[in-house]
DNA sequence: AATAAACGTCAATATTGTTGACCTATATTG
DNA sequence: CAATATAGGTCAACAATATTGACGTTTATT
């Protein structure tokens, strides 16, 4: 690779590494004044996504073990954050939902980022909002 | 914030989370072959794009204790990865920079990331390149 | 000479994740 | 129906990774 191609590719890791980080800060933040980490608001935003998936469903979104979802899940229904019942169609299948209360904090966490990416784009423009996006895609795909 | 905007911005919040996984993930794979951990990349990275820095910036930019670092440091100089000297200006000082085994390490596991976003710019386009980057940018700078 | 800065290191502690093992409840299947 | 599979919960052992506090050495600065 051409050096000055190899350069400009490092600014590009440098921004990914750093843009990232400042995104979870925020929410970090709010998060550590609830005594709880990342993983809990990853949960939260899933289920909020999604209301009434599943614990496996949840575990394949997060590429986590059961064993290490238990407990902070465990944590945010002792706290009434999320609620955990069987599914009609199969009673074995716990469907996961938030509580009113979750529903608040999943906003005060997530708003923050939304609110950051809304400001952004809406000087940055629509067009470039899908150019963004579909970078984002292509970075995903190949997995 | 209207309904279907915030929808949007939602699907911006989960390309944001798996955009970032994804990126990591095949560093990581590599990482884990020669039995170290995603930090140390990160200080190979930086050491690689300053060459001579100390371990004072290396902190900063890392934003982790003393001494959190000091044990994949001394992993990375045990292993012939990285060296540590000290510098003519100021003693006291340690500069930190990769050996060849260091270099050839940094490039196998940053050039996965290189290539990756090479493959996708190329396709996309330099204006779009230009795009994304400033969008990380404005994510930044606000922090 | 006193103080400060840069760095290294040990210790105690907390958190978070992994794998393995095992249990219950419920569905599915031969 | 009996056997088996699936969803989920939980305990235990272990590894890693981070934090704070404390303290030492070397070198600069005042």
């Amino acid at each position: 690779m051409e050096k000055n191609r190899e350069e400009q590719l490092n600014e590009i890791l440098v921004l990914f590494y750093f843009a990232y980080r400042t995104f979870t800060k925020e929410p970090d933040r709010i998060l550590e004044q609830h005594g709880i980490q990342r993983v809990h608001h990853r949960i939260l935003f899933f289920i909020a996504r999604k209301p009434g998936l599943s614990v496996n469903e949840l575990l394949a979104t997060l590429e986590v073990s059961k064993q290490a979802l238990h407990a902070p899940m465990r944590q945010l229904i002792e706290m009434g954050y999320i609620k955990s019942e069987p599914a009609e169609y199969d009673r074995r299948v716990r469907e996961l939902r938030l509580t009113e209360k979750g529903e608040k904090l999943e906003k005060q966490l997530s708003n923050v980022q939304r609110k950051k990416m809304d400001a952004i784009f809406k000087e940055a423009g629509v067009k470039n909002e899908e150019v963004w996006k579909e970078i984002m895609k292509k970075i995903i795909e190949n997995e």
